[in-house]
DNA sequence: ATATTGTACGGTGTATACACCATACAGTTT
DNA sequence: AAACTGTATGGTGTATACACCGTACAATAT
């Protein structure tokens, strides 16, 4: 009955089983607040408990899931105020990344910006906004990489998980949304393969800044109350 | 042979475990790179492996142990870089929280500051390090309260056990660190309580970046070959 | 009718058994 | 002698059984 799962899960079944479960919450199938029992997830993907109890504590280290013991598991909900805290860090660590990524001597992976930003294009052209955001999130992944900086690539992919589920609602009320990422995306990569770190550092908290009080409109609009 | 131990993990047992593990990982009584194997902590603590996994992923998670997958569990190595890389997020996000906390009108709270502030300088006049740095951390998570932003609570509080490590080996080794520390500490608590937002970003961003200076000659003797 | 207590059940928390991988070492072969 | 293969062992990864808590609902008493 675990068999034919464990193909899917590629060896580490916790974080295969969180990668999923991850996928789900940030693209909405999973709503906020909805219930989650350790046992119908186990269910789910053919897996026992154990790793499904990994998973969760993945999870909750990235905000997307809260926990009380001994009640219960639940999609973590999302709330204006949570979206401000999100970004007001997000802010300051983008910033970061990028302005350390433009210092990186790396070249070699430099030049990988220049195929993300195709692949950005032809998602946008074809306004497929949620594979547009997972392209997005692999050009920051990169950035993350260059940076070289260990620590402030593990708190970025944390926040990250949490930012994507209110850009990806953002992006469904207001596709526009995509259109504006995409002329500034191109922007801050061409400062960072440029090498220009105080600029690609004062572009991105800009955009970023932007972005988020462009978004807030759309995220009040849904969680206002929260 | 399990009931004993169970009173000290006070309910949460993983949360229990990690917190105990925590102190001795940051307080060198674990040297870095120890093998931890989960049946000997279990052992030790009369708990069974379960809760134990889930302890190590707690400290997995705030980068004080790294696990190979089926190879072993090691707390995390100490090296110049690393710490390099602590205090480049450390700088953003501490300036952030104290700004916040700043503009926070929780006047209540606030008075807490004066307290603590009196428990450094008994602390301090005792030479009493491990126990300055206690009190510390207590401040810094009054200060993160006060910011009134989970997120940036989260992120900070792992930070800080990481940093920890570090700075013990500091003081350890330059005992003047907590005189400074000391001084500064009481200027930024006032900016807080003053509601001073803007001075006590800059005042924070400042020390941080002077302790952060002042301990690389210490760390850099022990760390900086790796 | 309301309040209180008992009870059943859903679900998490922990313990334990077993499967399986990684390493080291010994034995065999070339 | 060196390389390779087989095997034993230590330790993580997973499955499963059971304990225990929290909630809801029903029954009884006031």
């Amino acid at each position: 009955m675990n068999r034919p799962l464990r193909q899917d899960l590629s060896a580490a079944i916790p974080e295969g089983v969180a990668a999923l479960l991850e996928k789900e919450i940030i693209f909405g199938e999973l709503a906020p607040m909805a219930r989650l029992t350790e046992e119908e997830v186990a269910a789910r993907y053919g897996v026992s408990r154990s790793p499904v109890r990994e998973a969760l504590r993945l999870l909750e280290r990235d905000g997307l899931v809260l926990r009380a013991a001994r009640r219960g598991i639940w999609v973590a909900p999302l709330s204006l105020k949570d979206f401000d805290e999100i970004y007001t860090c997000r802010i300051e660590l983008e910033g970061v990344a990028a302005e350390q990524a433009a210092m990186s001597s790396d070249t070699e992976r430099k030049k990988q910006f220049a195929g993300l930003l195709e692949e950005l294009r032809a998602a946008h052209a074809r306004g497929d906004g949620r594979e547009f955001f997972m392209v997005d999130v692999r050009g920051s992944a990169l950035t993350y990489d260059l940076s070289d900086n260990r620590t402030l690539k593990r708190l970025l992919a944390s926040l990250d998980k949490q930012a994507l589920r209110y850009r990806f609602i953002g992006y469904t009320h207001n596709p526009e949304i995509v259109d504006i990422t995409m002329t500034h995306t191109a922007a801050i990569y061409d400062a960072i393969v440029g090498g220009q770190a105080e600029r690609a550092k004062e572009l991105t908290e800009h955009i970023i800044h932007y972005i988020w009080q462009f978004m807030r409109g759309a995220i009040a609009e849904n969680f206002g109350k929260e």
